[in-house]
DNA sequence: CGGTATCCTGTGGGATACTG
DNA sequence: CAGTATCCCACAGGATACCG
């Protein structure tokens, strides 16, 4: 609507609940921790598992599941001789990465400023 | 730590849980939306309603408390003959758009390829 | 208009046990 | 090692009613 908009408060109205779909993408309890733990390159099981302590094998199954499906990282079985089981960002998942590390750089400002109870070890 | 790891598989092994902790800047129900509502200019508790109509009463008011008090945005209380009220991100909440604008972005992208069960109502 | 209080429910996630 | 299956429950969030 290129015509101009009967409200004089808002400048535009903003997208519909698009923005929550998309956001559905990191969505999931360490889902973020997940994608953060493979930017540095493929990881196993156990490996993501020793990088999030406190998530169980079932939460983190069904994550890596997830990601993988919606398109974020990869599943590889290694046919080694115990067989082993490599995650790996897409490259599409690895965009995330600098948006989530924005964040995180928000994050931390807000604690220098005293807003977030946050643990104080940084 | 600048010598070098023992471990022959990871470069570098993430940061704790402290990429949690800064994630937790925009936990909750909502609350990128309410952000990402925001983005335009400041907006009246009715207003943010009607820009996000799942939400209800209760939880944009907890919403919009937390993200107060985590510094993301301010409350001003107009007194005008009606009293309203607005929400404004402050400087450091306005750092987040770039940031989510980039996971929408990637959430599109996988869209496209097929990836996200979305509303395909793109 | 701009909220709070109360109640109720679904579901996401933890613990544990088990499998290939 | 790399998961799955089952049970359980805390708690986030919706509905509704009410208040300044």
């Amino acid at each position: 609507m290129p015509l101009k908009m009967r409200k004089n408060r808002s400048p535009a109205p903003p997208e519909p609940c698009m923005l929550t779909e998309c956001m559905a993408v990191i969505s999931g309890a360490w889902a973020v921790n997940v994608i953060w733990s493979l930017r540095a390159g493929p990881r196993r099981f156990s490996e993501l598992r020793a990088d999030i302590p406190p998530v169980s094998a079932k939460v983190l199954s069904t994550r890596l599941s997830e990601l993988e499906e919606r398109g974020v990282l990869t599943r590889n079985v290694r046919p080694t001789s115990p067989p082993s089981v490599e995650y790996e960002l897409t490259p599409l998942g690895g965009e995330l990465i600098p948006a989530l590390d924005a964040i995180v750089q928000v994050g931390h400002r807000l604690k220098d400023n005293g807003n977030l109870p946050l643990s104080a070890a940084g």
